[in-house]
DNA sequence: TGTTAGCACTCTCCCTTTATGAGTGCTAAT
DNA sequence: ATTAGCACTCATAAAGGGAGAGTGCTAACA
């Protein structure tokens, strides 16, 4: 059988007005608000033509019809119009800018707290990948005791650190002297580079302070660089409530679960870095806790590498248009703003 | 009317068996369940006069009763058994101690977790109150470009930073002096009594470099000393589902709506700074919208320098011995680590 | 005088029944 | 090919009708 155009229609009308109320839609609800010309019955045959080829879907046999995964999308491929920011989300968008923090986390945070609040979806930001990010800077300092804080300053502002004895025998200034070795050997290395074994320089050093020297290196490569998985934030995890589709308890719970299992989402979300939005509906999600669920993932980035992956959750009947153009321009403001304060 | 010895049992046996059923509870099942030797009949003119004097109510006429906050109040002031944990909830808790990580945030975000999944309610853990840590060091790093990262590390461990610009003329050298003037000038201070104006040291030193200096001191005082709130970590926040009380959607949707409320949290916990655990009863509660619910508070600290502050939120049936057992553990057990790692 | 058995009464909860209405598929007419 | 008409299906809501838990009151009892 053939998608021919009056079918494409009817197919729109379905998709749009069940993702605006969620209730399965009947021929005459079409017939009436879409106004195409023809009569209910006539939209009735196509409709159990478009049911026999996959794209809609009853839930009994007196209901209207609800779309199915593959209807929503042909709807986000084909028939969705794109649709930009209004200025009201814009402005609130922007307001990424008005930060006063440096700190990546904190902005992070409020990226996620900006994305729920526009889309009522839960929203879920990953942090920077250590494993994009280039080492900086690397400072041993002296903390007041026995100890100093080895510190690692990254490229996009993220700072990792840990406490480290040190023997009493040992200076400030050889503090300084081993933070500039390290610095120099993996300055602009990523954490995935780090092998403490190559350090040639260091390891003649390690003739005088050999145990100290082991534990720097040691503390640098499995309580830092082996960390390699980001932050994760999340945003709205309440709003889920707005959907008819939630209002049983138990779903509502499951989904709940679902976004404190970070793990899950860390698999989901990190593997994704493409420049582009991607749509991920239902059934496609290779998680099958989240086939009730749509995600729309995004990315962001310092300069023109891509950092953290940003996603979007809502029931499969979301607003596509909606999320993606959010999300475009989230990812645009929050990479330009990042780029301002970490590049170069 | 006088609370005797026996309206006192009565009484316990309400509180006790509604605490662990949820469920209003009549005369006949005390007389059976806690066997004091009185009829169901006699019971009921006790649980008569315990509902004037405010201690019991009933949800409606042929229902069993229900304690009061009030009775709650007297329940975990007077009648309470003190509890320990468990050989299993305290090997549970212990895992703190394994923590290889010295990041505070991430020593937090644990507790907040174990919190929850032992006693199963929802747990709040505000990160070290800025206004209550000492500035141990304070030091510019020189990032390519033309920028500096600020660090300010601090008696907990916990570590601030903002980015400044820097102008050409610099060398790291000077950045190292005025490292070293600031810390000198600054250690062993809380972030409240950061008062930028009494520096006279760099206020010389402002002849050469007025504007640098300018910007340094001003972000300082403005981007770090200024945030005086520190983090806030929940955990569990889904463990609410598991009581019936919260079994509508609406409350639910409620009480996670204000858990997403962090200047509420922050209000409800931040104020509060003693070493003994606090018990908050529904309506003893002065935010309205948490009448709902019983709080359980307690604090950690570093040697004895109180720090943040941990808060069980339940509802008001809630397992008051084994929130106030399993809270006083985990503040001895995390304090002891904490202390371990940063003291002196 | 305090305690208790007996009993009528109340109220919730759950089950069943019934009515309503939205929506379909089929058939026959256009 | 399209459509009006109609019988049929199924979910949902409203109404009725026990069953059961628990109470308060009264009167008898130690």
């Amino acid at each position: 059988m053939q998608l021919g155009s009056r079918k494409l229609h009817i197919l729109h009308a379905v998709v749009h007005d069940y993702i605006s109320y969620g209730e399965p839609v009947g021929s005459r609800t079409i017939a009436k608000k879409y106004d195409m010309g023809i009569s209910p019955a006539t939209i009735r045959n196509e409709m159990s033509d478009l049911e026999e080829m996959g794209y809609l879907q009853q839930p009994h046999t007196s209901a209207g019809r609800i779309p199915s995964d593959k209807a929503y999308r042909l709807y986000v491929d084909k028939l969705m119009k794109t649709r930009k920011p209004t200025a009201d989300e814009a402005e609130r968008i922007e307001r990424i800018y008005q930060q006063k923090t440096t700190e990546v986390d904190k902005i992070i945070e409020q990226v996620a707290s900006i994305l729920s609040d526009i889309t009522s979806y839960t929203s879920v930001v990953l942090g920077p990948r250590l494993s994009k990010v280039l080492i900086r800077h690397i400072e041993l300092i002296p903390i007041e005791g026995q100890y100093a804080l080895l510190l690692v300053v990254t490229s996009a502002g993220i700072i990792k650190d840990t406490l480290i004895r040190i023997p009493d025998n040992i200076d400030i200034g050889y503090l300084e002297r081993i933070s500039n070795m390290l610095t120099k050997y993996y300055r602009n290395k990523t954490f995935a580079e780090v092998n403490i074994n190559h350090a040639v320089d260091i390891q003649k050093e390690m003739m005088n302070q050999k145990e100290f020297i082991n534990n720097v290196l040691d503390a640098f490569a499995n309580n830092i660089a082996s960390q390699n998985k980001g932050d994760i934030y999340l945003g709205g995890t309440a709003n889920i409530f707005n959907f008819p589709e939630y209002q049983d308890i138990i779903k509502a719970r499951e989904f709940l679960n679902l976004m404190e299992n970070r793990d899950m989402l860390y698999n989901l979300l990190g593997r994704y870095d493409e420049e582009d939005v991607l749509i991920v509906i239902g059934t496609e999600n290779e998680f099958n806790e989240m086939q009730d669920c749509s995600v729309v993932m995004g990315t962001y980035s310092i300069g023109d590498k891509i950092l953290g992956t940003m996603g979007l959750i809502g029931p499969t009947r979301m607003e596509y248009s909606k999320a993606v153009s959010i999300m475009r321009y989230v990812g645009q403001i929050v990479s330009r703003h990042l780029t301002l304060l970490f590049k170069e």
